[in-house]
DNA sequence: TTTACTGCAAAGGGTTTGCAACATG
DNA sequence: CATGTTGCAAACCCTTTGCAGTAAA
């Protein structure tokens, strides 16, 4: 996992620092996209400009995956080529908290041919999809 | 369509301006959600403050919807209540630009069902769903 | 030892807001 | 005519950036 990561940013010409895999550990830590403010939390020693600046680079080389929401702060997640984890999001449009989901492989297959289809008749080239779900988490419910 | 608005608007004690009607008029004007900068520049009439103020309103009364993507502007779109119109987004990941998309009602359908039961297992009420079809627009594949 | 990275503080930039004049119902 | 709305400019707040010192390879 943090071999991984050195390697992405290796062909970068990037170091893994020790900030770098603090942030790295905040996100694997938890169990969906967090924000900067959560990871400052999780990690007091970290400095708000240097996590902005990994975060950015981090995702720059493919290791992870830039979030928007309605929320105020943009999330971060570990990519899925690291987690070998498709997933998508529960969306809680009380709290706004976000928390991960897994769709089965038979259902994730017939959305994906579907799309792909459908790509094509707007002439547009799908690349992947995004699938979030709102609605209320357990503590809002 | 305007009516519905005004509908909308004045159960919440507000008032279909001017403005506002300018506002949902460039809404309905587009084949996609859209940013502040571009409602501006189509209508040059508008100030730009009111234009924040009004969508916000609007989106309060339900009447629009706002859409965030990875893009600097958040995009707003005539809310489906008042389109009679389900739809998704394709999102051009090259040039960001955003437009309608409707997959069949059988899809959907499928989507919808398929949803309700993961939330389900997850312990969390799926009100809606969001899906996003990310790639090349025409113009930029 | 070279060059990337850090942390601070200041600047950017999309969005929000205070206020006095104005328009709507 | 009472009250919600407008437009300007200033404030806000998340995010980015300049810079001098530090640490990775």
């Amino acid at each position: 996992m943090h071999d991984d990561v050195a390697e992405l940013l290796r062909s970068g010409d990037h170091r893994y620092t020790n900030g770098r895999r603090r942030v790295v550990s905040a996100l694997q830590a938890s169990d969906g996209p967090v924000t900067i403010p959560q990871i400052l939390e999780l990690d007091g020693s970290l400095a708000q400009s240097s996590v902005y600046r990994n975060l950015s680079i981090l995702e720059e080389v493919g290791a992870v995956s830039r979030i928007v929401t309605h929320d105020d702060h943009a999330r971060y997640e570990l990519a899925e080529a690291l987690t070998d984890h498709h997933h998508h999001h529960l969306i809680c449009s009380s709290c706004g908290s976000v928390s991960d989901v897994e769709l089965t492989e038979q259902l994730e297959r017939t959305i994906d041919e579907a799309l792909h289809r459908t790509g094509q008749s707007y002439n547009f080239r799908v690349d992947g999809h995004r699938l979030d779900l709102v609605g209320a988490c357990a503590d809002c419910a």
